[in-house]
DNA sequence: TCCTCTAGCTTGGAC
DNA sequence: GTCCAAGGTAGAGGA
């Protein structure tokens, strides 16, 4: 960890070059080197990630302190000439327990799986990470005709908690395909915590293959998300594509309440 | 700048937890907090972003020598308990003067605006960042078939240099549209580093919507870039979009080479 | 402000 | 290895 004032060069996938200014200068442990400035973002200014080598040529040039050269073997290279060094310390951490995470759209999703009545009346899940052959859909439902109508008195859903038009799902008349299972429609669901316009071509992309299968269509499409852009609500809802907006707390908290009910 | 055997926790857009370990914390003069590990990459394994503000509370329970909360207005929280304090320094580093880049998009952009035979015969230069409803389209080149024809002769361009199949665009009939200007066609040329499906997508967008216009169309489109994944190639060429590899060296070599002869 | 697109993106996972 | 998708993406630039 040294605080000098250097000039810095870097040399790669692009070009860039620091003027001669008083800066951090990180080294890790596995030779990699963050080049800071007091401020700015969490981003260095430069940097050279690892795995690569660290060589410290000491120049007898007045008013040049010394050299590094950092390498990686893609042959980029980062130059730091110091022409004043202020500090230097260093420290051993050792290596680090970790970080844990929670709360992303993995968890957004298994709560979704959990609670499909928010996707209208009779969706039942087939399974979450469906796998197609450009990838996993977030979540795959599936609805009988005939079970959703039966069902729909018995679902015990609040009538304020859908937020897409349920009455829809049911009422459409949409006429079976030769060789789909009778009376079975199925709905592709993509999740995001921000959804954009490329949620919505994502989901396109599934939508166009999975209607392909005689055993799948007719599959419907909806895009959830804790936010969505009105371009990508736009062009969603252009495609046929429903939009629901997911508020993780109250399915947190409705998940809490489950679990305290059984 | 501080080292320290630390606990951390983070509560925002997501939950993380740091258990206990020996850190360095960066505070910038901004307020802003990193806290990395030795090794792993540029990224700290947990942060605060300005602006925000960090607060110390000493604490007298034993085994904790200080706790930090740091908030920002968006309401996220990061608290880190310092469990003991290695080392703590601190220096005045001064406003950074600023890097400097060369070498990204923008320049391939700008280099491939100047050779612009690289996209076929007859092509010439409309503007760069063509501006769009949707956004602008990196580059728009315009080809009266009648120019294009007589010209291809004159162009001095070196056989081997174009990679993409000339004689394909100067020979397709196209018929004109009604309202057309006549004889025109325009091409919409996407550029990246690395094309994936995402930037197939873009062009999409971006060329229904040109052909949309009367004056334009009718317009092609090319996916011009260092390297293409093979998905993002089929995708291309499944919707009649050509793809071009660009060599930057070899375009930028020809950049030296046309300003040793002006 | 929101929304768009780029990024030396980084990083993890699947194949 | 290559490719895809997610990220507390961050950050710049334009409407």
């Amino acid at each position: 960890m040294v605080i000098a004032r250097c000039e810095v060069d870097y040399s790669g996938r692009l070009d860039a070059h620091l003027p001669p200014a008083t800066r951090l200068l990180l080294v890790k442990a596995d030779g990699s080197v963050l080049v800071h400035s007091d401020g700015g973002s969490y981003k260095p200014l430069n940097w050279m990630s690892p795995p690569c080598l660290l060589t410290e040529t000491p120049v007898a040039t007045d008013g040049i302190a010394a050299e590094w050269r950092v390498e990686n073997n893609a042959g980029e290279l980062l130059r730091i000439t110091l022409l004043e060094i202020l500090s230097d310390t260093s420290v051993d951490l050792g290596t680090d327990p970790g970080l844990t995470k929670d709360g992303v759209e993995l968890h957004l999703q298994r709560l979704l799986a959990e609670q499909t009545d928010r996707l209208g009346l009779g969706w039942r899940l087939v399974r979450r990470e469906y796998p197609t052959a450009i990838g996993p859909v977030d979540i795959l439902c599936r609805q009988s005709a005939a079970l959703a109508v039966d069902a729909a008195p018995d679902e015990g859903v609040p009538a304020a908690r859908p937020t897409v038009d349920d009455l829809d799902h049911v009422a459409d008349a949409v006429p079976e395909p030769e060789g789909g299972a009778p009376g079975a429609r199925h709905l592709a669901v993509e999740i995001k915590r921000r959804a954009t316009i490329d949620a919505v071509e994502q989901l396109t992309r599934y939508l166009d293959l999975l209607n392909r299968d005689p055993f799948l269509r007719p599959v419907r499409g909806t895009l959830a998300a804790q936010s969505i852009t009105p371009q990508a609500r736009t062009l969603a809802e252009d495609r046929g594509i429903r939009c629901l907006v997911l508020d993780y707390d109250e399915m947190r908290g409705i998940d809490n309440a489950d679990e305290r009910l059984f």
